[in-house]
DNA sequence: GTCTATATCCAGATAGAC
DNA sequence: GTCTATCTGGATATAGAC
């Protein structure tokens, strides 16, 4: 006979609560800016005195590490999400389309995992780890499509390039966000090209 | 007989300490980061007690104006220091590595004038106004060297992608401002190849 | 776990004497 | 113009009762 092991009431309450408590900040940094962010509004959002969230959380810059990991991990979820494709090119370009709607639908978080403008805060070491697999991650469906390593720094430049002109210059708008597609297909033609010449010699 | 206007030694002075003062707030930020100027800090490293900043400025935000203003001002100064090509190729290739040199010489102004990060912080009229024709500036001498307008929101994207990129991941480094001569090809490639395809039509 | 109370410190800004 | 003194409000964080 199989025994369930006994759940943890307790502690799944206090993992609710604190998600509740980020959900909370997104909410606040959404609507107020990143930096704006602070103790006294997030507490009154969820209901609580100040305090109390140090039962969550040891200080501020732990609920922004616990925001940057969420992030990133929703962000290796939508990769992970990928349909499977026939061409590398149309892989590409759905991953750029998926990296710039991430960006462009929520700034504060992009300026979060993507800037460092947060004077103080750094992530911790396991939740930089899952920064890291996003790369990776990336790095290798380039590898499989059968672009090389040395374009990898090219890709990132020419995507976040779009995405922050986008959320720096017209927040909300599709000025620079439109341009995907073809940012997209000038990359892949230089890379032929590139690959090209590299034969010849 | 011709009489030198009396020079207003009062007004000089005033002018040399705001500049002074504009002075040690970018050294401060470079150091500390920019949101991390304090007023306290400020009046201490000019030598002065906080309350006095305010014959000088009107507020703190009135000091990152002339510290955006400075730093168009500086930009703007460069990009009409450019020297003549005859090839409008090698103009733009300079034109982008005077941005990018000009970003990740001090991120902390890229900050200031090129993301949104200081809550409630919005450049004056006058101010913006510099801005404005940074960029005007940019799309004529595009234009001159042939290049549509259509291409000048690519452009833009890329070379601050570059930047941008440099600036967040690898301060000091030059990771990704390596690869400006290597975009600035593909970039022409994109521009010869597109208009060859329009004339086609 | 949550609260009240408080510590500690810092911020930007103003009043008014000199 | 510069100072001292102060206002007002905010921040993060801790102590300790319940």
């Amino acid at each position: 006979m199989v025994v369930e092991p006994m759940r943890d009431r307790r502690a799944e309450r206090h993992e609710a609560t604190r998600t509740e408590i980020v959900e909370a900040a997104w909410e606040l940094v959404r609507a107020e800016g990143l930096a704006a962010l602070t103790l006294r509004d997030l507490a009154k959002k969820v209901g609580m005195q100040p305090p109390s969230l140090y039962s969550y959380f040891d200080s501020k810059h732990a609920i922004y590490d616990a925001m940057f990991l969420q992030g990133n991990e929703e962000l290796l979820r939508r990769y992970e999400a990928m349909p499977d494709f026939d061409d590398p090119a149309d892989e590409l370009r759905w991953a750029g389309h998926a990296f710039v709607e991430f960006t462009v639908e929520d700034p504060a978080r992009a300026q979060l995992l993507f800037m460092r403008t947060i004077p103080g805060f750094e992530p911790s070491a396991e939740t930089y780890e899952v920064a890291v697999r996003v790369v990776e991650r990336s790095k290798e469906r380039m590898a499989l499509g059968g672009i090389g390593p040395e374009y990898f720094d090219i890709w990132t430049g020419l995507i976040s390039g779009l995405s922050f002109q986008q959320i720096a210059n017209e927040p909300g708008g599709k000025r620079w966000t439109r341009l995907v597609d073809e940012v997209v297909d000038m990359f892949l033609e230089h890379v032929r090209k590139s690959n090209k010449k590299r034969g010849r010699r």
